[in-house]
DNA sequence: ATGGGGACGATTGTATGCAATCTGCGAGGT
DNA sequence: ACCTCGCAGATTGCATACAATCGTCCCCAT
C-alpha cells in the first residue's frame, strides 16, 4: 500500500492512528454498531479499519479502560452490555459528579474568561428563551447552549480527575447532556433558569449551594426520563 | 451446582506481563520512585522491567488512563504531580462515590453471602474494639478489618462504574480507606459505630440514609486530616 | 553575533513474525 | 455412551524491525 503524499498540507500535527482510531471505536460502540458480548478481534478489526494489529490494541486498550469493553487475558475484548440498574445508576454517578464540579468551581472561583464564557453561554440561553417559546428550529442551538454550559463549569472546576469520571458518566448509551431531555417551554425554562442559580451560586462562591442546585439540576434528567420500566432485580435474600 | 470444574494442581495460569507490570508499574509511581515530571521511556523501563516496549507501553497507556501518567502524542508518557487542590477535591470525589456506593447496595438489598461477610467484618472489628482501647498490636488488624468492610460494601453495589472510579479515587498518594487516620480509641470507635449504622441502613433499604451516612463517614477522613505523611503501605496479604 | 535551516540522534508509532494460549473436534480407551 | 487426551486452527501476547516524529546542535547566511 502506498502513502498519500499530505505532508505539505500543513503545520498541523498528525494525531497517532491509535488516537484517531480509539474515537472511531468509541462512536461506534456508542452508536451500536456492534452487538453485546461480541468479541472483538484484532486482526478483523485491523482489516476493518486499515491498520495493523498494534493500534488496534492500543485503541481497544483504552476503551477497555473507559469501562466501554471487557478485557480477559489471552481471550481478548468484548462489547459491554448495560443493564438497566447501572444506567440508572450512572445517572447518579454524573449528578454527583457533576454537583462535585460546580462545587469545585465555586471554591475555587471564576477568572475573567470563564466567567465572561459561561455568561456569554447563558445570555445566548436567555435569548433563544425571550419569547415564551421554544422553537423546533431552535432546539439544535439550545441543546449546544445546555452543552456548553455544563463543559464550561466542568473546565472551570479545574479538576482533572473529576472531568475525566464525567466524561466516562457520559460514554454511554443514552446518557449525555446533550440529550435535553424534554423541549416544552415550561420545562426547558425551568432547567435553564437552574443554570442561572448555579451560576449564581458559584459567582457568590457558595460550594455547598452550587454542589446541591447542580446535583439536583442533573439527577432532574433521570426524574424526567418516562417510559423507561426499569426493573431492579435483587438479590435473593 | 456446586461442582465446578477444578483448575489443575500445577502451575497457576500465568497473566500476561503487561497485567503483572502495569501492577508493578503502579506501586512505583504511587510509591513515588519517580519524580513527578519525570519522562517514563519505553526503552528504559523495558531494560528495568525486564520486557520488550510492547507490554512497557500497555502498562504505561493503563496507568496513563488510571490518571497516574500524562501522556502527550510522539512525547510519550511523563509522571502527574497533584498540586493539593487536586488531592482535596479526590477526598471530595472518593466521599460522594462511596456514598453513591452505599446507596445502590441499599437499593439493591444485600444477598445472603454479602450480608453475612459485612456481618462477620463488623463483628471482627467489635471483638478488636470490645476491651475499651484499641492495642497497639491491633491496629493492622483493625486496618484491614476497616478496609474489608469498605471493599465488601463496594461489591455489593454491583456498579462497575462506581468500582473503577473508586478505584481511581483511592490510587492516589495520601488517599485510601487503608489509611486509618486516628487511632485513638474515641475515634476509631466513633467510626466504627459509623460502619454499624451504615449496615443498618443498607439492610433497611434505605438508600438516602445510607448514602449521607456513608458520604459524611468518609469525609471525616478529609476532615481529620492534618500533617499526614505520604507513606505508603507495603505488600497487601 | 544571531537567526534560520537542516542533518543527526533519540524516542515514539506501526507493522509483522514468532511463541503461548485458548477452542473445537475427533480418536481411542474405559 | 462417556470421559480423556491430544492435535490443529484460531487468536492473543510478546519481541523486534522499520518508519515517522521530535529535539538539539551545528553550520551558514545575513
Amino acid at each position: 500500500m502506498d502513502m498519500q503524499p499530505q505532508r505539505r498540507a500543513g503545520p498541523e500535527p498528525r494525531l497517532p492512528r491509535a488516537i484517531s482510531m480509539t474515537d472511531e471505536l468509541r462512536r461506534a460502540v456508542l452508536a451500536g454498531q456492534f452487538q453485546p458480548g461480541e468479541r472483538l478481534q484484532e486482526v478483523r478489526l485491523g482489516a476493518l479499519l486499515q491498520a495493523s494489529r498494534t493500534p488496534v490494541r492500543l485503541a481497544l486498550q483504552a476503551l477497555a479502560a473507559d469501562g466501554l469493553l471487557e478485557y480477559a487475558p489471552n481471550r481478548g475484548y468484548t462489547v459491554r452490555s448495560f443493564d438497566s440498574t447501572e444506567l440508572l445508576n450512572a445517572f447518579d454517578i454524573r449528578a454527583a459528579l457533576e454537583g462535585l464540579a460546580a462545587g469545585f468551581a465555586a471554591r475555587r472561583g471564576l477568572d475573567g474568561n470563564e466567567r465572561a464564557e459561561i455568561e456569554q453561554v447563558l445570555a445566548q440561553g436567555d435569548t433563544l428563551l425571550a419569547h415564551g417559546e421554544l422553537e423546533e428550529a431552535s432546539r439544535p442551538a439550545y441543546v449546544a447552549v445546555n452543552a456548553s454550559f455544563h463543559e464550561a463549569l466542568h473546565r472551570a472546576a479545574h479538576s482533572r480527575m473529576a472531568n475525566e469520571m464525567l466524561r466516562i458518566s457520559q460514554n454511554l448509551p443514552m446518557s449525555s447532556h446533550r440529550h435535553v431531555v424534554a423541549f416544552e417551554y415550561a420545562k426547558v425554562r425551568r432547567r435553564h433558569d437552574d443554570h442561572h442559580r448555579i451560576l449564581d451560586a458559584v459567582l457568590r462562591r457558595d460550594a455547598s449551594q452550587a454542589e446541591s442546585l447542580m446535583r439536583d439540576h442533573v439527577a432532574s434528567i433521570k426524574a424526567g426520563l418516562s417510559g423507561q420500566d426499569l426493573s431492579q432485580d435483587g438479590p435473593s435474600p
